[in-house]
DNA sequence: TGATAAATGTATCGAGTCGATACTAATATT
DNA sequence: AATATTAGTATCGACTCGATACATTTATCA
């Protein structure tokens, strides 16, 4: 019932967020979205960094991010390949560049430097808060969740201890089980 | 340490929700930043319902939150008055039309919908651990609070049970103390 | 008191966002 | 082989938002 409570303070968390991204962001020529992006591209696995995929993680429309990506591909921060099975595809990684201003950037220092402050314990708290309230939002209005191959119905372990996905029907490293993933369903 | 894990949900949640209220407020010829501002005037005490206080909330330029405010004002939505003592300053206030507007659109029916399917602990857990991140947020960077009554330092109460505040000194009525003010200062 | 500074707000400009629409090309379907 | 679907691009227009410049009113202080 009372969720104009929690809306007030996630209103204001995103404002205060986005205010300082912007900042920061502009300092080095990006905008927020543009932010989001490298980031997004930063976390997810080989099957997810295609346009597509950003457009479904952001809530866009492909239009949207297609402009975004050609932005930063012309900055030299992102590349974009061809897949080499489907030409109708294109898979986006980032530059070193890209990979260096990404880190200094994100997490926002002011988000860290908050974040220090609290005790360990409250740190662990918010972040298992604010990841079941994702979920729960994901899955009220029947988004697609996003999340790693650990918690994922499709995650297979092999014997020799490795993985393998029961959908693309490959199987995965380390590295890649713990990137997020758009096909990623939640097990249960 | 891990505040890169802490900024991954909220970057999320904060995407979801800003890409859900631009959907429901174009429906309505409303944009977020619109609706942002109607919900603050809706939850500020009348110390803090200036075009001033609206910007120093929403973390915005002066000139860009002035413009927000024509909109608005344009639209039949938001009431403007001049200040009866300093003739700088204005009060900006719903009107009914602006009122109605919002209590469809704020909180987001999404963010509802998800609320409701967690059990009530869970959900004030959340709650509790977001106001902590924002205060921790606003501390760690020197900005306002933006706090209510209860929690300011300038709050008296006084022998009849009544409110007072120590910096306008002026007795508050009950609904001025459960609104947000931008003079605000944690008590302690 | 009178000059200067500070505060509140407005006007205008330009780079950029973002949804809508229309389009191309490649792959799937039937 | 014809059609539908999918991935992505191009273009347009309404809007955002910081920057700069400005007007008016109030505060400061010498």
């Amino acid at each position: 019932m009372n969720s104009g409570n929690l809306y007030n303070h996630l209103e204001r968390l995103s404002e205060i967020l986005r205010t300082d991204l912007r900042k920061s962001g502009i300092e080095h020529g990006l905008q927020p979205v543009q932010l989001e992006v490298l980031h997004y591209l930063s976390v997810c696995n080989r099957y997810s960094d295609t346009p597509l995929a950003v457009t479904e993680y952001l809530g866009q429309t492909k239009g949207t991010v297609s402009q975004t990506i050609k932005v930063l591909e012309q900055k030299g921060l992102l590349l974009k390949r061809n897949d080499t099975e489907d030409k109708r595809v294109s898979h986006l990684s980032l530059t070193p560049r890209g990979s260096k201003l990404l880190d200094q950037l994100v997490p926002p220092p002011m988000l860290t430097k908050a974040s220090d402050k609290l005790p360990e314990k409250t740190h662990k708290q918010i972040n298992q808060a604010l990841q079941q309230l994702v979920m729960a939002l994901l899955q009220s209005n029947g988004m697609k969740s996003f999340g790693v191959c650990h918690t994922c119905r499709y995650n297979m372990h092999s014997k020799d201890g490795g993985y393998f996905c029961n959908l693309v029907k490959q199987a995965l490293t380390v590295d890649d089980v713990e990137r997020l993933c758009r096909e990623h369903e939640t097990a249960g």
